[in-house]
RNA sequence: GUGGCUGUAGCUCAGUUGGUUAGAGCGCCGGUUUGUGGUACCGGAGGUCGGGGGUUCAAGACCCCUCAGCCACCCCA
């Protein structure tokens, strides 16, 4: 019978790289949490059109990269591509639309049909923050240096930049989409294949375009910032300034465009060069269109999403600095005592206990690959005695110490 | 979806212009040492050569298809 497998651009995480997913979650929380953002579930997939509305009907994910199928009910439901929308359809249904500023950490698993490559899977996993009903600039530095402190305490930071531009309202985002359609009109005919597609369904997706041709040609395109209105300069020269005042360094990029239509005002990314093609490690902007798109009052929105495969990535591997502590019993009879002294040492310290019940030296072998501190070794001579042996590993100095006075023992020794 | 590169033991890789029984290091298991580890020495297990088809007296090697991985386009976290 031929071996089961994966699915493409799918990964079981072992041991050293769950423990790094972990590592970057945790400390995503745990900083979005100084930043009074409470933790969110919503389900992992949803029906189709909370998707596709949102994300533009011509966006890429939307039209080739969706996990879309039909339930035995004959529902259309798709496995969630991103996490802002299922969050915002979750905020809307539960009528929170009154209820002031809501604020909010999610982390899990999302799932795009694409070729998979490094940094890229079809099963990948990210972690986010949404923050609705807080329209004023402000809020957009605060995410943005929730990014920023993100990173820093990964320890990452050196190898990341910080892109930022703003998109603006719809008026000026009409405004200059009519201006660069017109602007590159004249030189339709060198455009790359992709970006002549573009220019008929979404224009602005030209400007990140990496075809040298496209780049050239771009030089002289109009700047998205002169067609901003004062609403929308406004707001994001407030934003700029209020990063500075932080002294968090920016990089302005007027090509820089985000994928999906709710964006609008901030749009930022976090970018790393070492990781090749998919540079983009935390990336996120204003959507405060979006709540109305999707049938609920008017409501501003803000937040950024992190890519933890990415991160993960970036990061060395996690040293264990735990104490592991080893309980070797040496034949049957010592396995009832030696169960009951590492449970006694899990509730009464913080160590890793592990135990290993057969002959000593597979149990000392055992001990080393694990690289555990110590030894409690338990004998038929000791049992007897009622005490055990307990061996510091890295010394190799040991001591017979009383059943009743291991705990106290463990404890003083290993601080 | 398009193009390029790759696929041999658990891991990293050798394997000549096609030629006997496909190798090494690390790891794993056992022994030297029946209650004392890390080192050393000795031994052992482990491979449908990614899968399928073809060419040939003969294929790990050549050809076709397919699957997976990597890289770039694309897209995005």
């Amino acid at each position: 019978m031929n071996k089961l497998k994966r699915i493409k651009g799918t990964h079981d995480l072992l041991q050293q790289e769950k423990e790094k997913h972990l590592y970057v979650v945790n400390t995503a929380r745990k900083i979005a949490k100084k930043f009074g953002f409470d933790s969110i579930d919503t389900p992992i997939f949803e029906f189709t059109d909370v998707f596709s509305r949102p994300l533009g009907e011509t966006s890429d994910v939307v039209t080739k990269e969706m996990y879309t199928f039909e339930t035995r009910g004959g529902d259309c439901v798709t496995l969630r591509p991103e996490g802002t929308a299922g969050i915002v359809r979750a905020f809307i249904e539960n009528g929170l639309t009154q209820s002031g500023p809501f604020k909010v950490f999610y982390e899990g698993a999302m799932f795009r049909y694409e070729r998979p490559q490094k940094g890229r899977q079809r099963q990948f996993h990210q972690f986010g923050v949404e923050a609705l009903s807080l329209p004023k600039p402000a809020t957009d530095v605060e995410i943005i240096s929730m990014g920023q402190m993100i990173i820093e305490e990964l320890g990452i930071a050196k190898d990341i930049k910080l892109h930022i531009n703003s998109l603006g309202d719809q008026e000026s985002r009409d405004t200059y989409r009519k201006k660069l359609i017109s602007y590159l009109s004249d030189f339709k005919n060198d455009l790359s294949e992709d970006s002549k597609n573009r220019l008929e369904k979404n224009p602005l997706r030209i400007l990140d375009s990496k075809d040298k041709k496209d780049r050239e040609i771009l030089k002289n395109a109009p700047i998205y910032y002169d067609s901003l209105n004062d609403v929308s300069k406004q707001h994001f020269d407030d934003v700029l300034n209020g990063l500075e005042k932080l002294n968090i360094k920016f990089t302005l990029d007027n090509n820089m465009v985000r994928g999906f239509d709710y964006y609008c005002h901030t749009a930022f990314e976090f970018i790393t060069n070492s990781l090749g093609a998919q540079g983009t490690v935390l990336g996120g902007g204003r959507y405060d269109n979006l709540c109305e798109i999707m049938g609920g009052n008017p409501t501003s929105g803000i937040g950024f999403a992190g890519g933890i495969e990415r991160l993960a990535l970036m990061i060395d591997n996690i040293s264990e600095k735990n104490n592991k502590i080893v309980v070797i019993g040496i034949d049957g009879e010592t396995q009832k005592i030696g169960l009951k002294i590492a449970n006694e040492l899990r509730y009464k310290t913080d160590f890793v206990i592990e135990t290993f019940f057969g002959n000593l030296k597979k149990g000392l072998k055992y001990s080393d690959k694990i690289n555990a501190n110590t030894a409690i070794i338990l004998g038929e001579d000791e049992l007897s005695k009622k005490t055990a042996i307990i061996r510091d590993l890295k010394s190799g100095e040991q001591q017979e110490i009383k059943f009743d006075e291991i705990c106290n023992y463990i404890k003083k020794g290993n601080k």
